[in-house]
RNA sequence: GUCCCCUUCGUCUAGUGGUUAGGACACCGGGUUUUCAUCCCGGCAACGGGAGUUCAAUUCUCCCAGGGGAUGCCA
């Protein structure tokens, strides 16, 4: 029987385009089409775009291609079209302004005519407006002004051209609640309610809880799962769909995202907008698994999870109740994970844009620097965090470094002239072994410094430094095979040029 | 202020009316190692408080506290 009703479960990412797509949104994005998925039903999207001063074109771009970066999208929408369009909200104009009339038509919506000063407050300062909260007399919200006047007056002055709004009658006393598919049942005394909010504006666009309404009906919504911020909304919207006649979708209200200070996750903590975590060589895959984890968990023990496997395995009651905080550090770990699970070859493609973007390679690359990639996509793999890491980690491999300061080539213990010693002993080494196979290489290399009666590191490092231009590298025998015996050599007389010339 | 939601290591979480309360990240030690990283081993560290139910409560109930969210002609 549930089974059956799932089969026909309807879910729907409804965000705004006035923003960047922020990662706490694609969070209630991913719930929604893991539901849908995990239940084989339809996930769609639709753009709320009532908001006409903020919504923008580039937001829905954005929207656009944060998803198909992700990689799961939706199965109707205004792109990909559909049986219950148009999935954009500025398209449906006409459709608001009609269900507010037919509300009002049944008592249940109200003209109001008052000016418009509440919305007005947002632009004072902070502490004007809580002074204004405090001074409030008892009760809150609008005073329900307009609520009684005449029915014949209101329709007189509205067909008059005044402006007005439309407003949702809340019941003045009784009880409204409904059953969270997660948190369970809750209720409020209809006097607690939000007193008579605007569903129609003044500009004849609907408010978030009207357009919401309407179009989860007309567009077979079965379930609803949004963010915890939008219980106290809740109740206005079971006042409407009663006031419709119609049957309320089923709603779940997912745990929220905070910042490490424990605040709804924002700018101030770091990363948001998916398009930066891309930016900073995020792998998709890393981050789809990391979100999902967050106020959720499957197997015990186990933490790497493909799209597939949460599509497979999602289940509400395996979400918490409680708010998550977003732990960047963990995320990171997540994309070290992903990004050593990559072939050599998907590496490669991976992180090429960002060689490009620092102009070490051509785009596209060519094929000596292809090959170049392709050799040094294993030394790197398990030292990247981020894909942008890749051009500072594989610089020397195209561009001879700038001569590091030379304390830099200096062992522990050694002094300059040392160490010019250990690095021509190096620099000799290299022409006499095939740097390609690896162990005949070391075993050359321990050999040496067993004569020299120094350490194998200190034997290197001078070379390291000499060939990478820094005490920090892959490592060097790998490194040398991939950038050619000739250019670590040449590399290697600058430096010693340069130690003998400082003693 | 009012309403609503939430509460297991620093963080994400597992879990049960009787457990040495488990794992992961982070952190701290140690090992492997040509640097760094990876990898391996070990350590640190939690049931918010108070009542009640019970032979027994982290687990069930209530209260409190703390945290968060909402209180817009924004969504």
């Amino acid at each position: 029987m549930i089974q059956e009703c799932h089969m026909k479960a309807r879910v729907r990412y409804a965000p705004s385009p006035t923003g960047l797509q922020h990662i706490g949104s694609v969070r209630t994005a991913l719930f929604n089409y893991l539901f849908a998925r995990s239940v084989g039903g339809t996930f769609i999207l639709r753009l709320e775009d009532t908001d006409r001063t903020r919504s923008s074109d580039v937001f829905v771009k954005n929207l656009y291609d944060t998803f198909k970066w992700l990689g799961f999208y939706w199965d109707e929408g205004p792109d990909v079209g559909g049986p219950v369009g148009p999935y954009t909200q500025s398209e449906r104009f006409a459709l608001y302004r009609e269900h507010a009339e037919r509300l009002v038509g049944l008592g249940k919506a109200y003209y109001c005519f008052c000016a418009d000063d509440k919305g007005a407050r947002k632009d004072e300062p902070e502490e004007e407006r809580g002074e204004a909260d405090a001074q409030a007399p008892a009760g809150f919200g609008y005073q329900r002004t307009c609520r009684n006047m005449d029915p014949a007056e209101a329709s007189r002055r509205s067909s008059s051209g005044e402006p007005h709004v439309i407003r949702l009658k809340i019941p003045l006393d009784g009880v409204t609640g409904f059953d969270d598919l997660l948190l369970g049942r809750i209720e409020w005394k209809n006097a607690d309610v939000n007193p008579d909010p605007v569903l129609l504006k003044s500009d004849g666009f609907p408010t978030y809880h009207l357009a919401n309404v309407v179009d989860d009906h007309l567009m077979g919504i079965t379930h609803v799962m949004r963010a915890q911020e939008w219980i106290p909304s809740a109740p206005l919207h079971m006042i409407m769909y009663e006031a419709f006649g119609w049957e309320p979708p089923k709603l779940c209200h997912l745990p929220m995202v905070h910042g490490e200070d424990g605040h709804k996750l924002s700018k101030r903590h770091g990363a948001t907008a998916v398009d930066e975590f891309r930016k900073k060589g995020y792998l998709e895959a890393a981050l789809i698994n990391y979100v999902a984890m967050l106020g959720c968990s499957y197997e015990d023990g186990r933490d790497i999870f493909s799209l597939d496997d949460l599509s497979r395995l999602f289940s509400i009651d395996h979400i918490n109740k409680a708010p998550a905080v977003f732990d960047y550090a963990k995320l990171e770990w997540f994309n070290g994970q992903y990004i050593r699970m990559l072939s050599d070859a998907q590496l490669v493609e991976r992180i090429t844009p960002f060689m490009i973007d620092a102009s070490l390679v051509w785009s596209p690359p060519n094929e000596q620097e292809e090959a170049v990639l392709l050799g040094a996509a294993p030394l790197v793999k398990e030292r990247l965090k981020y894909l942008s890491d890749a051009p500072e980690a594989l610089r020397f491999l195209f561009l001879a470094p700038e001569l590091p300061p030379l304390s830099d080539f200096v062992p522990k213990k050694f002094d300059t002239a040392r160490t010019a010693l250990a690095l021509s002993a190096a620099r000799d080494l290299l022409l006499t072994v095939d740097v390609s196979n690896h162990d005949a290489t070391e075993a050359a290399s321990r050999a040496k410094a067993e004569e020299l009666g120094i350490k194998l590191g200190d034997l290197l490092l001078p070379l390291r430094v000499a060939v990478t231009g820094t005490r920090v590298s892959p490592p060097l025998f790998q490194s040398i095979a991939v950038l050619g015996t000739a250019k670590a050599v040449a590399r290697a007389d600058k430096a010693i040029a340069a130690l003998k010339a400082a003693d």
